[in-house]
DNA sequence: TCAAAAGTGTTGACTTTACACCCATGA
DNA sequence: TCATGGGTGTAAAGTCAACACTTTTGA
């Protein structure tokens, strides 16, 4: 008991020390899925005093002997069980005062995952899905990390295929404009969204129809193997050039 | 169990995380100016044997009690003896090998700054200005940082107006149609290019003329005062209700 | 036969592109 | 008077937004 109070004093010595010339570097991962309707994204109660009773995203420091980008596929490896997920990076939040426990630069990221893939025991780990549209209030600067990441989000879910992220492999035209509605929050005319959407070339037509629904089923598609890279590339010129002249 | 031992103090948490405390964290300023017609970017001789002959971008380590955000500021006012500056986070960097001396993540920031405000003294401080066009080669991976930031750069000049940080105060249309090519690295249509930048109501018409011009001389304008602020305030959701019905 | 969603086209408004001529100034 | 860039308009093409009816299926 002595010994242990002796050596955490020390500890805490060191510590603000340590505080004074050294910054932790995190990442926070804004995990998003669609489900019933409704964009949501993946919360853990904060197990710290300060913030009882909030939740707050996955993250965790990065490990000194690990690439910054490989920091959220570990944390998302060991929270949901799976890899292979589309990640991106969005932003750093770097103020002084954003982490209770110290200096702390935290980069975040956003993913998009299909729930029904996922293997979290989530009432063992207190994680649970939270639609986005009623998160008000988290922990630490969460709720700027997640309003950021959202924004991210809708910017280029139109410009690239990434939305199918979040959809089974095979998916309705409903499904995808209603998946669409749900992230832009936004309602979309059916006409225009099937046009829009069949000139990005994106689908591929599985010449399959829906099954167990009680009206007239759809098609069924899949995101065209084409575009199916984890990795956005993004298109340096080609829509710099359509701006202007 | 009682709550208060399942619930982590901050200093608690600290302790668990001491050895994290060893990843270092910088800041690089991708610092743009324009002249005689190129879009030029201040650079550095490279002091590390490593990369001897090589130049590098404008960093420094984030010191532990500066926001992260304040740290390319520093720089800028160190460098240029400018503050007031246009300055825009793109993206956090960190492979593990990336920096030769150790373990550094760096956040990277482009800059936007008329050459005629600057005080620098290039040659003491063996800092030059680098035509973008010609630069083949950095230091660490500041290559890759310098494109990823001109590409932001690109992507935000037609919809925000932050190209004017690169003129002086007044200028006339044919400067800033320049301007422009030189960024885009494309040609454009001048009269395309007046209606454009007047539907955009940016521009102030000071009623003046050019002077010192050997040919009819065009009129100047300043950046309408409505839209000089530092930092982008984005529209939210505007510009995403129209991408789509 | 009803309810629910699937599927489909057109029109008008707007935006974008391409393109050419006369004008004002200084050399 | 020439060279240089300033300043301007229009027509055709393409894109975007609004909007309604018929079809298919299961209940």
């Amino acid at each position: 008991m002595d010994n242990n109070l002796k050596l955490k004093t020390a500890e805490i010595e060191k510590i603000s020390h340590l505080e004074y010339f050294n910054i932790a570097i995190s990442v926070d991962c804004v995990i998003f899925c669609y489900n019933e309707k409704s964009l949501q994204v993946l919360l853990i109660k904060s197990d710290l005093e300060e913030y009882s009773g909030l939740y707050s995203l996955l993250g965790d420091l990065v490990k000194p002997d690990e690439d910054l980008d490989s920091a959220p596929y570990r944390v998302l490896k060991q929270r949901t069980g799976m890899d292979d997920v589309y990640l991106e990076q969005v932003h750093t939040f770097g103020s002084i005062g954003r982490h209770v426990s110290g200096r702390v630069i935290t980069t975040a990221y956003y993913s998009l995952i299909d729930i029904k893939h996922h293997k979290l025991k989530l009432d063992e780990n207190e994680l649970h899905w939270h639609p986005v549209k009623n998160i008000k209030k988290l922990a630490f600067d969460h709720k700027i990390i997640l309003d950021t990441c959202l924004q991210r989000l809708r910017e280029q879910v139109m410009e690239f295929p990434i939305a199918f992220n979040l959809l089974p492999e095979k998916f309705s035209l409903r499904q995808l404009q209603e998946l669409y509605e749900a992230i832009l929050g936004i309602e979309l005319d059916r006409r225009n969204f099937r046009k829009k959407i069949a000139l990005k070339g994106w689908l591929h037509d599985l010449d399959e129809m829906e099954t167990d629904v009680s009206h007239r089923p759809g098609k069924l598609y899949s995101l065209d193997p084409v575009h199916k890279k984890r990795k956005v590339i993004k298109k340096s010129k080609q829509p710099l050039v359509t701006i202007l002249t």
